[in-house]
RNA sequence: UCCGGAAUGGCUCAGCGGUAGAGCGGGUGGCUGUUAACCACUAAGUCGGGGGUUCGAAUCCCUCUUCCGGAGCCA
């Protein structure tokens, strides 16, 4: 017989049908029992009745653990309780295997078990609901990106320098070429690509060896880095706006479902799909200073700045034109003021933080020149990044987004550890 | 790296100087409609390691280990 999905099954309604997966919880009740069905689509109840069943078939359902992987068989039906919801009237039971005692309880865990069992935890329905965020998250970020002129254009991940020079790095043996490095952004390659295809984008892996002890990092974590030629500062903005508001409303279309599981606050997501607030770096620092911050001109935002930051706000803010001194080499001066650069930060409501970050690109080569050598960066190995500013050098923009801190916003979530598959954080490399 | 906090049955926790407890999970049995089902019975603990104080330590002190939360860095 042939496998229906439970996504499916209002489509099958007084058939006799198949459904295959795992036992999610099972109730009995003397003549009854209850087992709920999951498998990967959705979960159903699913009714073995003993009087319409063999001995045999029963007990069957009856001795099944959590967990258990089997096939059911049996006549789709409208639950008996509750309104637009369905059941199974089981006829047949075959277990694939009967499932050992299952780690994972029916009541809370604590966060170092769960995680210890991470590879179990990923079936529990509210880690099932973010990990689907995560893939609209993801494909709603590209179908932006492709329809938009972007071409995908892979970074390389063993790379032989530091690329912001910022950060500390994971480092490795690379044969007789000494120490290369993992990615921690493919920005300065992307670069590159923009002469050759006018706009790319890539989405994979990047790694910090930071040792960051909070809910907004991961030592491994997935950026999409978007780069344009001709593209200046705002419209850097305004196609960072475009790509994040296209990512609510797709979410909030395709994963109704996931965001209630979660008990997301969709009121307050679909809130942030308006027109965003843009402030300058002096702006923030003042409109924080007149809220009781303490941050001075000319610093960075704290944790505690950016979410009294948002507190008021419905929408994401744009922090934009920062202090030259506190942002990356690359980032282009300010023509209005040069000890400012078109660099911009986009803020998250309600306490999420820092989702992006963007900036216009130096396209000068004697001014970015200049800005390395008095950062004392090795200039012969960013031989050929200065070279994009000696061949046909245009204004460019780009930005980089963590996938993993937008699922976090999206799904309502504390901690970004569960929005991807394998967190690895500073304390954490297992399973 | 710095500042806090925690470690007690498989899991989540209570107990905080005087004979180790509960809920869940496990086992056995009961129940025709259950919704982390329920009811009865039952097994299960060198109270993270080491040292100290005390007649007596899970409980107080020191130390180590592990983990959690936060800061800095950033996506």
């Amino acid at each position: 017989m042939k496998q229906v999905f439970v996504k499916d099954i209002a489509q099958h309604l007084g058939e006799e049908i198949c459904l295959k997966g795992w036992v999610r919880n099972i109730r009995h009740s003397g003549k009854l029992v209850f087992i709920i069905l999951r498998d990967g689509t959705g979960e159903i109840q699913s009714v073995a009745f003993k009087p319409d069943l063999e001995e045999e078939t029963f007990e069957r359902a009856k001795r099944l653990t959590l967990e258990s992987s089997l096939i059911l068989t049996g006549i789709a039906k409208p639950h008996q309780k509750l309104e637009n919801q369905f059941e199974l009237a089981i006829s047949g039971v075959d277990v694939f295997q009967l499932a050992e005692e299952y780690p994972i309880g029916k009541k809370e865990h604590g966060p170092d078990f769960l995680l210890s069992n991470r590879h179990l935890w990923i079936r529990s329905s509210k880690q099932w609901a973010i990990l689907r965020i995560r893939h609209t998250v993801y494909y709603a970020i590209c179908e932006y990106l492709n329809n938009n002129s972007f071409f995908r254009f892979d970074s390389p991940i063993l790379t032989p320098n530091a690329c912001e020079g910022t950060t500390t790095l994971f480092d490795l043996e690379y044969f007789d070429e000494g120490k290369a490095y993992l990615s921690q952004s493919g920005q300065l390659y992307l670069e590159t690509g923009i002469m050759s295809l006018g706009r790319v984008y890539d989405f994979g892996p990047v790694f910090r060896a930071e040792r960051s002890k909070t809910r907004k990092h991961l030592t491994e974590f997935w950026m999409m880095d978007a780069e344009a030629a001709w593209v200046e500062h705002d419209e850097n903005m305004q196609i960072q706006e475009e790509l994040i508001r296209l990512v609510i409303r797709t979410v909030l279309d395709k994963c109704d479902s996931e965001l209630d599981i979660l008990e997301r606050d969709k009121v307050a997501l679909r809130a942030a799909d308006a027109p965003f607030k843009r402030m300058t770096h002096y702006e923030t620092i003042e409109y924080l200073r007149a809220k009781g911050s303490e941050i001075t001109h000319g610093s960075d935002l704290g944790a505690q700045d950016e979410a009294m930051l948002t507190e008021d706000s419905p929408v994401p803010v744009f922090i934009e034109r920062w202090p030259k001194e506190i942002k990356a080499f690359y980032m282009k001066r300010d023509p209005l003021d040069p000890n400012l650069v078109l660099g911009n930060d986009l803020i998250a409501p309600e306490g999420f933080g820092e989702i992006i970050g963007g900036s216009q690109r130096e396209d000068d080569h004697d001014l970015l020149l200049a800005r390395m050598e008095a950062e004392k960066m090795p200039i012969a190995d960013y031989q050929w990044f200065l070279d994009l500013r000696k061949y046909g050098s245009v204004p460019h923009s780009g930005f980089g987004i963590g996938l993993e801190r937008l699922v976090t916003w999206m799904s309502g979530i504390h901690h970004i550890r569960e929005t991807i598959p394998f967190p690895r954080m500073i304390y954490r490399i297992y399973p």
